[in-house]
DNA sequence: CGGTATCCCCCGCGATACTG
DNA sequence: CAGTATCGCGGGGGATACCG
């Protein structure tokens, strides 16, 4: 750490507070501790940090022994080590900090379709699908700009993918939901049964998977 | 939040970093936490933040709820609030972690003789002492800036001072040490006993206060 | 002392382009 | 795609003065 931006002090707490309470850091860690390595499965948890500072905070977290690179067959992967998996009580806690005390409705531009179909499609509970065979659920999110607003998830052989383009596939559920609307149901700030009737979400397609919808659609790790 | 500086995320994790993570406020509430609650004792738990920049967290915090300010005789107090003291697990935490992952040595910058007297004095055992009557100890801290070399603990039925000016008693005691030693010894990197027997300690005056000196003198609420 | 206002520098970081 | 290099600006925050 650069002298002049130091906290110097040798208390621990400003001596961790420097490398991991840095712009950023908190969040690029949350998805680290999610499981990302790639560095574009990192963008795309982080979609408004640039590349460049990204970059940096990974070779940040490398010098200080929170990740490590490995050589994949394209790029690299960032993988956390033990020191950095034993940062997932903070951050967890902050999470679980943030959404018991900060109660502000979401700010427009905090709601944003690809973040949230990101988190689902990371979440989805794939055991409940057959070992084998495909399953596609349509996304409409109403209120999202149009080319973020058709959204599906394909589960294959329990492997899920999320598409932004019509896979071909015939739908077995469609979920239609204004982004808010999903985003707070995804944050358990209200249920399902009560955006349902609230007309803020509806399910249509399959019966088996209308009815199990709670069972399979998991909700954020943060949700109550 | 200013909108620029957003990271424009729902997830809690983001929300609460943009108040909570920003630079120097984890080393603030640790401060707060704590239980200094007056401007100038912040400051002396913060000598190199700017006190423009405190004053603009404080602020912020109180925005968050995380502080209250409070008319007092002179001036104000800040209180940490409920909300406030559920970060406390974050950040002893995460002083936790820096304690154990952060193994180099102090930097010079680091070693401040004014911060680990801070630190001393709060955390002295007081109730160690009668409750009556004085108990004086002097800090040779060989290695600091002459004009912070020699402090003075001075413990009145139980309350505990500290002066950086001879106080015209006698000492009960005298401890002399290397900056660097005692603050190793008060981070628990090294025990009292290698610290003597290495030469970076040394106890002189009244033997019953030389035998008890790990009864009364606490170390970091970090220390192993 | 307790805190705010002002000034201004500098560098963090966003934008963009670029390269293998 | 997987990152790195460059460039330029904005404002965060340090220094200082100042006021009550």
């Amino acid at each position: 750490m650069n002298i002049k931006k130091s906290y110097s002090q040798f208390c621990p707490v400003a001596r961790a507070a420097e490398i991991v309470a840095s712009r950023w850091t908190p969040v690029l860690l949350r998805e680290l501790i999610a499981g990302s390595t790639k560095f574009s499965d990192l963008r795309s948890g982080l979609p408004k940090m640039s590349p460049s500072l990204l970059s940096k905070r990974l070779r940040e977290l490398e010098e200080a022994g929170i990740v490590e690179k490995f050589k994949a067959p394209k790029g690299f992967e960032y993988h956390i080590t033990e020191s950095g998996k034993e940062l997932s009580p903070i951050v967890m806690t902050l999470g679980t900090w943030g959404q018991k005390f900060i109660t502000d409705e979401y700010a427009k531009h905090e709601l944003d379709p690809t973040l949230l179909m990101w988190d689902i499609q990371r979440r989805l509970e794939t055991t409940f699908f057959p070992e084998t065979g495909r399953f596609v659920a349509e996304f409409f999110l109403e209120g999202a700009p149009r080319e973020r607003r058709n959204w599906w998830l394909i589960v294959n052989d329990r492997v899920v993918d999320l598409c932004i383009h019509h896979p071909g596939f015939e739908n077995d559920i469609e979920i239609v939901a204004s982004l808010r609307g999903l985003t707070d149901v995804w944050m358990g700030n209200i249920s399902v049964a009560e955006a349902k009737k609230k007309k803020l979400l509806s399910l249509n397609g399959q019966k088996k998977f209308i009815s199990s919808f709670e069972n399979w659609f998991l909700l954020s790790v943060f949700a109550n």
